[in-house]
DNA sequence: AGGTTCCGGGG
DNA sequence: GTGTACGGAACCT
């Protein structure tokens, strides 16, 4: 059977000691598991002299591997690496240090991908968009059920195909707690929930509650018994409404992991996924990240930090940025007082639970476009890009890019390698001029379009194209105004390649919007066009940054140091022309007329 | 100056 | 989940 349908998430199970991975989709109507087993993890290895010996060496300590011998690019340089392919993804993990201890391996390569972010890579899946999916209908596979889940389920038996890039409608709904809390922050062990606020873009807005509002108020309470029936409720709702994205604000940290407690106590699940499997808190670092599968869960905190630059972000504050509307207020310390009053207090803090659950969904509706576009340039699932910096959501698209450039990976730097790049001196940045006090006028405002991505560009900056040591031509060379940093001129290096090919895509989008006449698609547009200078210019940072895998010390200071010639330049040529510069910085300038 | 601890969002 | 992890301000020594 073939069938059309939109990849929303994504993972793999073990099963007869083989990888399946399980895309989680939809279809207009339909929750559908795509289940694919045809893909295997591996690895590279660069072998140290005899490429021979060393895959004889693997052969003969790794049981069940397969080895085959591939070129492939490094740093632009063709090598031959050994592809070395496990029986599945804990093999790999396993197996890993014994293989770089071997004495024929050089290093190891590309061993530390997910393997779902493998699969999305090589199999050019796009989370998201709509793939043309041939196979067997199944009616049942380990834990997953058609009739139980009411889902269909599809082995494939053929690779899965792009139908097309654009972007379809989601099915969103944001979600927010209100509880008891007369000793200041709840416990959830004591503290009961007494509201659950939940607003779509599908037409629902209600309070779920144990309490209801007085007769002359709108009536979206929705009363029920229990904090039991309650959470019940919000969980049919979820479930009945075949939701695709869920928001919340600090869900990760406090409504999700508050919610399952409560449930948890009362004897529910909260077991909202696809499959009606449970919540699940995935550990990232200092935090934890809630998530379901088969239902993309967004924290718009995470999202609203890397998307506007305030000084707090307050779902008061964010809100207000976006709208310029002030939100009832109800402070924080006070709720289980208005709670416990029932007079207008209650009403008061009703509205204000109303209010929240609007606000996040609106917020959601103004900013997931863009991240959707980021989902579909980077090619990694929504629920991760989410949570990326922008500097991570980069360094996935360039690992993309790499795979269709026949590029090996870096690796990520580990243990002594991270220390000696973190102990390089911090980069001298952009030229700031400190601005000069006082009122002007007849000022003029000079800036360059996206300075740093055009030198990277025009400069040849790679570490790929890094030269050390001396050169017999240097016209053969970019050398940097400081630090007589090289550069080779030819061929064009791995990341001046990538950002040239999106900043022209951008262009065409430019000018596709421009000739747009459908305020809805010039809308659509300007997103893209807005996502990929975010990318471009991200661009930059992931130099100077120690963890990640194309870091180059040496590009990031010859970057800067070219920027900041060209802006003294154009102060000085302005000068000549009788403007003076009052305040500069980076990559642009204000300036007076003189005459 | 250099190292260590604390904090964000949420109620 | 092919796990190991932020970044700036405030506060010590």
């Amino acid at each position: 059977m073939e069938k059309n349908v939109v990849i929303l998430d994504i993972d793999y199970v073990t099963y007869e000691n083989k990888p399946v991975i399980r895309l989680f989709s939809k279809d207009k109507d339909k929750n559908i598991v795509l289940l694919d087993d045809s893909f295997e993890p591996y690895l590279y290895v660069a072998p140290k002299d005899n490429v021979k010996k060393c895959q004889e060496q693997i052969l003969d300590t790794l049981e069940g591997v397969h080895i085959e011998e591939v070129i492939k690019k490094d740093f632009q340089v063709e090598k031959t690496f050994l592809k070395v392919t496990f029986l599945n993804p804990q093999e790999l993990a396993k197996n890993r240090d014994a293989l770089r201890d071997l004495d024929q391996v050089d290093h190891i390569r590309e061993h530390d991908i997910p393997f779902y972010r493998r699969y999305l890579i090589d199999r050019d899946v796009i989370p998201m968009t709509e793939v043309k999916a041939c196979g067997e209908k199944i009616d049942s596979f380990l834990n997953l059920d058609s009739k139980k889940h009411d889902l269909e389920i599809i082995k494939l038996t053929k690779p899965l195909e792009r139908v097309g890039d654009d972007l379809q409608d989601f099915r969103i709904l944001s979600f927010d707690l209100e509880v008891r809390n007369p000793h200041g922050m709840p416990n959830s062990e004591v503290d009961e929930i007494i509201m659950i606020g939940v607003a779509s873009n599908f037409g629902i807005n209600q309070v779920i509650s144990t309490k209801t509002n007085s007769e002359d108020r709108d009536d979206f309470v929705n009363q029920v018994a229990s904090e039991k029936e309650m959470i019940e409720t919000f969980i049919d709702i979820v479930k009945k409404s075949n939701v695709d994205i869920i928001v919340g604000y600090n869900s990760d940290n406090f409504d999700f992991p508050y919610l399952k407690d409560r449930a948890k106590s009362h004897g529910i699940d909260l077991d909202l996924g696809m499959d009606d499997s449970n919540i699940k808190f995935i550990r990232r670092g200092f935090a934890n990240a809630a998530s379901f599968k088969g239902l993309i869960h967004v924290d718009l905190y995470l999202v609203m930090r890397r998307y506007m630059t305030l000084e707090r972000y307050t779902l008061e504050r964010v809100y207000y940025e976006l709208f310029g509307e002030e939100k009832v207020d109800v402070p924080g310390e006070h709720i289980w007082e208005y709670w416990d009053s029932d007079s207008t207090q209650l009403d008061d803090l009703f509205d204000y639970s109303l209010d929240d659950v609007v606000s996040t969904l609106k917020i959601a509706q103004q900013t997931l476009p863009l991240n959707l576009e980021l989902t579909r340039i980077v090619g990694q699932p929504l629920f991760d890009l989410s949570r990326m910096a922008t500097g991570q959501q980069a360094e996935w698209f360039l690992v993309k890019e790499a795979y269709f450039d026949n590029e090996v990976v870096p690796n990520k730097p580990g243990g002594s390698n991270f220390t000696i790049r973190a102990a390089e001196e911090d980069n001298e940045g952009g030229y700031v001029k400190e601005p000069e006090i006082g009122l002007h006028e007849n000022l003029v405002q000079f800036d360059f379009r996206s300075l740093y991505p055009s030198i990277i560009i025009s400069k040849n900056i790679s570490p790929d194209m890094l030269v050390v040591g001396d050169v017999e031509n240097r016209e053969d060379y970019n050398i940097s105004p400081e630090h007589d940093l090289k550069f080779k001129k030819n061929p064009k290096g791995f990341i001046p390649s990538v950002i040239s090919k999106i900043l022209n895509e951008r262009f065409k989008i430019k000018k596709a919007m421009k000739a747009s006449v459908d305020p809805t698609e010039k809308k659509t547009l300007d997103v893209q066009q807005q996502a990929i200078k975010r990318l471009a210019n991200t661009m930059y940072g992931i130099y100077g940054f120690p963890r990640f895998r194309w870091y180059s010390y040496e590009c990031a200071k010859a970057i800067t140091s070219w920027g900041r010639q060209y802006i003294k330049r154009a102060m000085k040529k302005a000068e000549d022309y009788g403007f003076y510069a009052i305040y500069a910085d980076t990559d642009g300038f204000y300036a007076k007329y003189k005459k």
